[in-house]
DNA sequence: CATGAATGAGATTTCATTCAT
DNA sequence: CATGAATGAAATCTCATTCAT
């Protein structure tokens, strides 16, 4: 379907050359039509521009539930460790979608940043609520100070990741994916043991 | 001087809008000459953007020079604190130039990908020869790989915290900064445990 | 047609102008559109001049060409006189390209230059293979050198002619056919006769 | 003399880019000044130019007076291959000159047309008057308008001559001067003859 | 004399957009 | 659906020129 093509192009455009470098002529090229076809399927680069991103933060979303709710949730470090595995494997399957937030977050589309950060909370307050959710199943005497140290803890090792799913090649990522499942693990029983918590 | 307004007014649109978005003539009303006058200081908006990159990467490079050196280097928990420190500080004193490093990573400027990658190549191997230089004179007995191993460690901790600096405020940093070092004294603590290392 | 349009006013800007005088602007208002509209049909300046100076030596090939085979070739002192009042026919009928190609000596346009002069070692190539086929054909005694001699004093004198129409108004450059025709008659008589030669 | 320099160079870049081809900062460069030092020896661009080509046609004066009263004047026909000899010398001693004045004629500088134009009267009316007198001198009985005939078949032939130098090198400008002299030759003879002329 | 610094005007070119077909 | 043709606005860049030093 056309209308795919070009929203696939304009990530793709929008990702190496950021908003002002994506022209309506390049994202045309791509899809092999002229420039004034795009305007056909939307109103204006700023409406093509919205409804990509919206792509984005959709496919995001969804794979992120997707992974969440497929897994079994009986350990809960292992259930970081598959968070982990899957926000390392959406982002590498969707590297240009990964470099179009990057772009996004660092320069920001002009009448477009509202739904970005939008989405950022929605999605923090989903991960947030659900997560706290599956720990609180498991060791039902946590308090949730506690519990929110851990996802802090989670969230922020998982930003190293991401930052070296933009930066490295497939190996330094699995580098960082171990070093990152690791220092969760330690996390978890450290956090435990001091918290003298027996489950 | 002229010649520096300019540099820091590119760095600051580029930070925001990109490459093509950062335009001559914003470059030029935010240092208050007409954009014409640009160009007696620049052959060019690539030459322009060219040395205004350099000065980003000489900053960095000065930057981290200054802190390592500056340090005392009697404890390594207490370097790498010092370090993810001035990374932070550094990062947050010039987090203009840390949205523009980041928006180069992102959507490289063209031809000047070149240069880029080439200081990140040039800085990691000054951090390891440096870092590996410190840890070898206070543990004699560790071995290359765990020294190797410890360094990647840090790096990684370092790359959350650095991604953290460009999407959190002061106080979600400030939290981060936390999490490194703890992060990082329990990888070392660990290590030298399981080395059965004796200083 | 408006391509074509663009470029009679391309070759009538450039004969007077010459190439940096010959501006976008002026070759646009000339056709009654918008400079921007230029780049509909051409790529770029350097583009557009290139298509109409290669309008220019087309036409003169042809036009050439036309009067040459056009010609019943049973006299060469007559097929001499036609030529010349063909290139006369030609000039003055084509006067702008003619001082197109006049500036186009002189000051020639960067990156162009080669087009031009293959264009005149091939031209010259032509002529001089027709021409001495004709020769050739009527005074078959004749040899090579001669005829090249021949050849090469019609040239001379077509230069002389050629200038004229440059500089001189419509009485001027009669004045000069006549001169031209008067001297290749008697170049060739008195060739033959040195050469003591009979039909 | 910078100022003279100057000149030199204006003339120099005037000759292959044109007017609007030639500019300020080339022509500065070429005499190793800044451009704003130019206008410390001429008002502006026009002026600069106003002058330059009066250098070049008062050159082209005083050069043909000099060929013309260093000849003994004993013979016509020998004061005509002089004078084609002095036409090459000059302009071939002088291309840039040269090219600069073709550029010049084709393509004309605004404001300083008239200028050239009345050079070229003047020029013709002094070469008329001196030619005509020379002859007169020699062939007392040839009427005024046989002596306004051959001049002008020696301007015709000089024009071929004069284009010559213009497009052709050392040798092709050689094989014409021999053209020229040999058609001068016989044009002389074949009029005198046709006159029933004895000296 | 010479130039560093600056600029208005204008040149080339790009880009988002429109609209008739 | 799609595009050929066109354009206003703006971007990059050039150029002649000025003026204080």
């Amino acid at each position: 379907m056309t209308k795919n093509k070009i929203i696939l192009a304009t990530i793709n455009n929008f990702s190496t050359h950021g908003y002002h470098g994506a022209t309506m002529s390049k994202i045309a090229k791509e899809v092999d039509i002229k420039p004034a076809s795009l305007y056909y399927f939307f109103e204006s680069k700023e409406d093509l521009f919205k409804q990509a991103i919206q792509v984005i933060l959709d496919n995001h979303f969804s794979s992120m539930k997707t992974s969440f709710f497929n897994h079994k949730k009986e350990n809960i470090t292992n259930l970081f460790s598959e968070l982990f595995r899957s926000i390392v494997y959406h982002h590498t399957s969707n590297i240009v979608e990964t470099k179009a937030y990057v772009t996004m977050v660092s320069s920001p589309i002009p009448n477009i940043k509202k739904e970005v950060s939008e989405y950022l909370v929605q999605y923090n307050e989903w991960l947030l609520k659900n997560l706290t959710g599956v720990i609180k199943g498991q060791y039902t005497n946590l308090d949730e100070h506690t519990i929110r140290k851990i996802i802090d803890y989670f969230i922020f090792i998982g930003n190293g990741l991401f930052w070296g799913i933009v930066i490295y090649d497939q190996e330094g990522i699995h580098k960082n994916l171990t070093q990152a499942i690791y220092s969760m693990e330690q996390y978890i029983t450290e956090t435990l043991r001091s918290e003298n918590y027996a489950k």
